[in-house]
DNA sequence: TGTACATCAGTGAACGCGCGTTCACTGATGTAC
DNA sequence: TGTACATCAGTGAACGCGCGTTCACTGATGTAC
């Protein structure tokens, strides 16, 4: 018999990975060890074998965790080209651009996890593709293929354009870039929604 | 006066920055050592910092060299919507996609560079710059502020789709996002025409 | 023409440091009696 | 009700290793005489 509830140590395997999530976002995956990953997370470098078998194991699993967060707030969306136009203007708002370490996993990250092992890359496709899946359903049910494409396209834009935003020292050119990203991503938006009318 | 002719030593630095975006674009920056980089150009460690003040200093130069390859490929090109379609179709290969060490830097590194100091991302941020514009102008040089908003759709479904490629390991899929890049970019492309045109 | 010297690109061992990982131990708790 | 024990999440020091960086040294070369 434990004696700690039945779900402290779940609990405690949650909070590491949402701390590392963030820090992985921020720091990136090669830029975070594991004891400033335990520290976050209130604990010390030790205890984290008893949680994960390794450190790719840990990125596989906050990789899924991040994914789904991100599937799960496009789910709650209400469904029409409205909510989908303010989700485009949120993602690319000043906002998420200063504050990596909330935000989009993809891109943040994505170019370091295309360099990671199989399970984390696995993760990672199984992730994205439900992202990809919500928002497809979203543009033109009749045209799931058309959807599926225009998703891609809205996905692409956004992940790069706040990448670039990021990295860019200056400041205007980082504000052009997000504003673009916007007009880009709803122009494609609309050519979904006019050739689902078709 | 020096024992080797005066380029020598020029001529091993440049050895260096590009067998380094190499296995920069390879193995990401954090994941190339110094040792690795000298190797790689037939030389030992010790011989870094006769050439570079510091790893930070050899960053810099290969992200500006990179860009400005990149830059001059597209200067190249013929003038016209034909000679950008076939550069497009290129980018998003399975060629591209399958030897990130050969290709695009921006989609190889982009968001390890937004979180390397300034230095590297005032680099990044002057080549990046030039290659928007030298994109711009091919579109619509009549109306700049729409061909330059163009310009970077082009520019961010081409390195986020390589990217998405590259992180998904179902090939069927990743194939898929290559077309779909395709086809979105090519749909921006003739926006921007359609619209020079009015 | 031949020899001694100055130059300096490159060598390779060593530096302190932080990495991912291991492990003997701690100490708060629930249970047994 | 009180005491002894078993459990196990978490501690923190230690491991070998590769990192970025430093430095005393080498040795092939061009020049001086």
């Amino acid at each position: 018999v434990a004696r700690y509830g039945a779900e402290h140590k779940t609990e405690t395997r949650r909070r590491i990975i949402e701390t590392a999530g963030r820090r992985f976002k921020q720091d990136g995956i090669d830029g975070s060890g594991i004891s400033a990953l335990m520290a976050d997370a209130d604990l010390t470098n030790g205890a984290f074998y008893a949680h994960f078998a390794s450190k790719d194991d840990l990125v596989a699993n906050v990789v899924a965790d991040q994914l789904r967060s991100q599937r799960d707030a496009l789910a709650m969306l209400p469904p029409g080209r409205a909510a989908l136009a303010d989700y485009i203007g949120d993602y690319l708002s000043p906002g998420h651009r200063d504050q990596p370490s909330a935000g989009c996993p993809s891109a943040a990250l994505l170019d370091e996890i295309s360099r990671c092992d199989g399970p984390v890359r696995d993760a990672y496709t199984d992730g994205v593709t439900a992202i990809i899946s919500e928002i497809a359903t979203r543009l033109s049910p009749n045209e799931p293929a058309m959807a599926h494409t225009t998703a891609l396209g809205l996905f692409t834009i956004l992940v790069a354009s706040l990448q670039l935003a990021r990295a860019v020292t200056d400041r205007k050119l980082s504000d052009q870039v997000l504003h673009s990203g916007v007009h880009n991503a709803l122009s494609l938006l609309d050519l979904g929604y006019h050739n689902a009318d078709n």
